[in-house]
RNA sequence: GCCGGGAUCGCCUAGUGGUAGGGCGGCAGCCUGCUAAGCUGUUUAGUCAGAAAUGGCUUCCGCGAGUUCGAAUCUCGCUCCCGGCGCCA
């Protein structure tokens, strides 16, 4: 589990680290009242041996027939004693459990300074970006009948959609083609609840997310009387969340990892605060489906493993042949969780401009210590690190591969690798 | 949804108000010439002291309240699992 001693034992890389991000995290506060709270533990820990112990001597007593009514009198004391100290203990665990599950994690050194999502770095490129400005693939898809998006609009808000015919088809064809591919890589393929508990949501994702990013749903609980708390679930914004918490509380031998999963999902994403980015067509919606890598492994081999996702993304769109470049994370744009975070931005022709395609972090220990997820290394207890990548996010792949395969007649071809799976190379 | 049974260390299990015990597995060590066995220790988390080895104390029997000098054990609420009935794509 989360708890201070953990926080003590890396001050120092915590405090570097939040200083680099230019955090106005408050970890002195954390400090101090973590101090103030143990102090008050070990006073209660004192009453409690004490209790203890003359608990013991009156159940002797008691066997050798003796009056004990004295003693137990005098313990009453104490018992008040304890239980005025574990009443205000509650008032500093609750902040300083705040504190601590809201701590960014530590950046790798690696992760460079920026303010925000324009100072990320490019560190590589790959394929031929195609100079042609194509249309959009709102005008592309409409006009070919793949997609419906006023009508999605009328039937469920804005930034919905209607797939329809040989696009459900070349979607349900991406969604297999990216599990087989991870399949033989060792990874198992996973189909998670689309709906997560608080208690384990915490433990994967940071407190904003809660506001910009989940969908809440309740329902009435079966009440007799007077009214009750809803039953509060969260939709999955990805399945990230549900294999993170998958192992939750679990113990694994060191032997058993890595442990690999591809997780397919639909996602839901509130996605307040982008009001007007995006807003045609089908790349930035509500719902969107997603084939996503997840890696629990050893500390020593967590960033071997960040390769290896990176490496699949990387072949995946080189199969689907989509120029791409890669984009490191800067300080401004990784968020809490991720120790280091990279993006893969495919070409939109359209646009003249790579956008995100595809996403992979290495979280090291951050989710593993909120939903304790552990390993045995030779008698010691570890925290297993983890560690998430985007395999193919659907409803984007489709955007950028109507976009890079669209023929000068209307048509769109089908990608070489999908053709087995679509049963024809042309739609339109 | 209803009725019944259950949840104890990584796994299995004993324990009906008075120091949570045993087995298996894991780890460390010892012993032994034979592919393995035996023996000893250790195997929830935290905290205090110490440079450390280590030692003290607290905590842990699904979760949360309550009763009690003292709760795995008694009471209330909740969660999940198993069996039966009902409902159901």
């Amino acid at each position: 589990m989360l708890t201070t001693k953990h926080v003590r034992d890396n001050i120092g890389a915590i405090r570097d680290s939040l200083k680099k991000r230019k955090s106005e995290y408050p970890i002195d506060e954390l400090l101090k009242l973590d101090e103030e709270l143990r102090g008050l533990k070990t006073k209660l820990q004192q009453l409690q041996a004490r209790r203890n112990r003359e608990s013991l001597e009156i159940s002797a007593a008691k066997k050798r027939g003796e009056d004990t009514s004295g003693r137990i009198a005098a313990l009453a004391g104490i018992k008040g004693e304890i239980e005025d100290l574990e009443a205000s203990i509650p008032t500093y665990d609750e902040r300083v459990n705040f504190l601590l599950w809201n701590m960014p994690n530590v950046l790798d050194e690696s992760v460079k300074y920026g303010r925000d999502e324009t100072e990320n770095i490019e560190i590589r490129k790959w394929g031929n970006p195609s100079g042609k400005s194509a249309g959009g693939h709102v005008d592309l898809l409409e006009n070919l009948k793949l997609i419906d998006i006023e009508r999605a609009a009328k039937v469920a808000g804005a930034r919905f959609y209607f797939l329809k015919g040989d696009f459900v088809l070349l979607a349900k064809s991406l969604e297999r083609f990216a599990l087989d591919f991870l399949a033989k890589r060792g990874y198992m393929p996973l189909q998670p609840p689309y709906l997560m508990k608080r208690e384990h949501y915490r433990g994967v994702t940071g407190l904003g997310d809660f506001e910009d990013m989940l969908y809440a749903v309740g329902r009435p609980k079966e009440s007799k009387g007077e009214e009750k708390d809803e039953e509060e679930l969260f939709m999955i914004a990805t399945s990230e969340h549900p294999m993170a918490a998958l192992h939750a509380g679990e113990v694994f031998s060191a032997k058993e990892l890595p442990i690999r999963y591809a997780g397919i999902s639909p996602c839901f994403r509130r996605e307040a605060g982008t009001h007007g980015k995006d807003t045609k067509g089908i790349f930035r919606v509500h719902q969107f489906d997603k084939v996503e890598q997840f890696i629990f492994c050893r500390q020593e081999d967590s960033w071997k493993m960040y390769d290896e996702i990176i490496a699949n993304e990387e072949e995946i769109f080189q199969a689907l042949g989509i120029p791409y470049r890669v984009i490191e994370m800067c300080t401004g744009d990784i968020g809490i969780v991720a120790a280091k975070k990279v993006d893969l931005e495919g070409w939109f022709p359209s646009q003249q401009k790579y956008r995100e395609v595809t996403s992979a972090s290495n979280c090291t220990d951050w989710q593993s210590l909120r939903l304790d997820i552990k390993y045995d290394d030779k008698g010691e207890r570890k925290y297993a690190h983890t560690l998430n990548g985007t395999a193919i996010s659907i409803e984007r792949a489709l955007t950028v591969i109507a976009e890079n395969y669209a023929n000068a007649d209307g048509t769109i071809s089908i990608p070489d690798v999908l053709v087995p799976y679509m049963g024809k190379s042309k739609i339109g």
